[in-house]
DNA sequence: CTTTCATTCTAATAATCAATAGAATGAAAG
DNA sequence: CTTTCATTCTATTGATTATTAGAATGAAAG
């Protein structure tokens, strides 16, 4: 019967975006590329593996059409080849989360105690936040924050977090954030800043959850 | 490494989500169960697969946790564990709609010319239809329709459509809706239809994707 | 021309997967 | 007890996959 062939040729199609994202391995890789552009290299070695294994990963994304190549001098550099991919991550995410006792567990194991939570809805975040009553940081590398940050938040990069402590009151609300629910840039943020005295919590939410919950996010004119 | 480890860990948990929606079947079987609840023969006889297959294809979900079952008497009931997997499914066809050309071009070859898809938003045709200017049909089978349909909307199974023609109209605009856009019973009720002199166009929304773009759905009493 | 970066090709291992089919098992209906 | 429905077990075929590694290729920088 003709119709079927047809509907197979469909459900074929959605299930190569499916295919792309069944591995492990490719699933960070678009997580980290929901951060921002980036060179293989740097893919490579945010997973501990060899540049040739995540160039056939990416192969496998960009087969899939879930990312696309720039190629800046001798550098070749991959981004997600739209809003929607990393929303899909987003939601591949979630669905896991609610469903997956395993991983609420090994979630659990993972952070530091949810005390630490901040209890701000988003649009409350972001509205104190443009009133300057919470001060947002974002952990992540400064190119990342470059890439894309949510309104109102500074800089302050885990690496360099010691140097950059002068500008910090610790008479305010600090809230934290890094990639999503699964870096643990924050965490250690948190654990170094509360150890310094100041008040700080953290948000689950990274860029690419903030976006897809329909919240605006900000460039650096450069990024 | 012990961080890496752990990484993985959560990685591998997203990435079983990934798998079970891998396999152009499974994904099949996940639109069939967003229409609502459904025994395995029914649902092999829908694929045309055996149910021995159709019963691996849906332990597979099954160990995922993206369906639960329910026994009715001699019967196994498969249902969606949530509508969040309902709106995993709209999310991943949105991706492969967006990004791969394959996909566009087996869905142009397939609906009929684009002139016949309704022009109205989602809360305009919904507003219309409260008001009775346009009528609104659920063409899919009786049980879907009361599992859960789009408000204000009339259930006219294809199957029995010449038998309930007298309460419609030729007087309003008709829009017809199935299971989504892989679906093709709102095509074959339209060209039935329109060459009976209806005034009626398409909707490529189906449940799912009505719902996931946050619009309300109705359900029938006993559904 | 040499170096660096990245991909591709080749090859091998180990693992997993889809599909099909026959036989056995269990659960509920009649 | 028999029938129906569904799953499980067994087994086989064929295909695909992840990973690692060595060698070759190409593209751009210096």
């Amino acid at each position: 019967m003709k119709k079927r062939e047809l509907k197979n040729l469909l459900y074929e199609q959605v299930a190569r975006i499916g295919k792309a994202v069944s591995s492990p391995k490719r699933l960070e890789l678009m997580e980290l590329l929901a951060q921002g552009e980036k060179t293989v290299d740097v893919l490579a070695s945010e997973l501990s593996i060899d540049i040739k294994l995540a160039s056939a990963h990416l192969k496998a994304l960009r087969d899939a059409r879930l990312v696309e190549t720039r190629r800046d001098g001798k550098y070749m550099v991959y981004r997600l080849s739209g809003a929607d991919v990393a929303h899909l991550w987003v939601t591949l995410r979630l669905v896991a989360e609610e469903h997956l006792v395993e991983l609420q567990l090994a979630l659990q194991r993972m952070v530091a105690s949810p005390e630490t939570l901040a209890q701000l809805s988003r649009a409350d975040l972001l509205e104190q936040a443009r009133r300057g009553e919470v001060i947002v940081i974002d952990v992540r590398p400064q190119d990342e924050y470059d890439a894309a940050h949510i309104p109102f938040a500074r800089s302050m990069p885990l690496a360099e977090i010691e140097r950059r402590l002068k500008g910090l009151p610790k008479t305010r609300d600090i809230v934290a954030y890094c990639r999503g629910p699964f870096c643990m840039l924050s965490d250690e943020a948190l654990k170094l800043l509360s150890g310094k005295g100041y008040r700080v919590t953290k948000m689950r939410d990274g860029v690419a959850e903030w976006q897809a919950a329909g919240m605006p996010v900000e460039r650096s004119p450069g990024g």
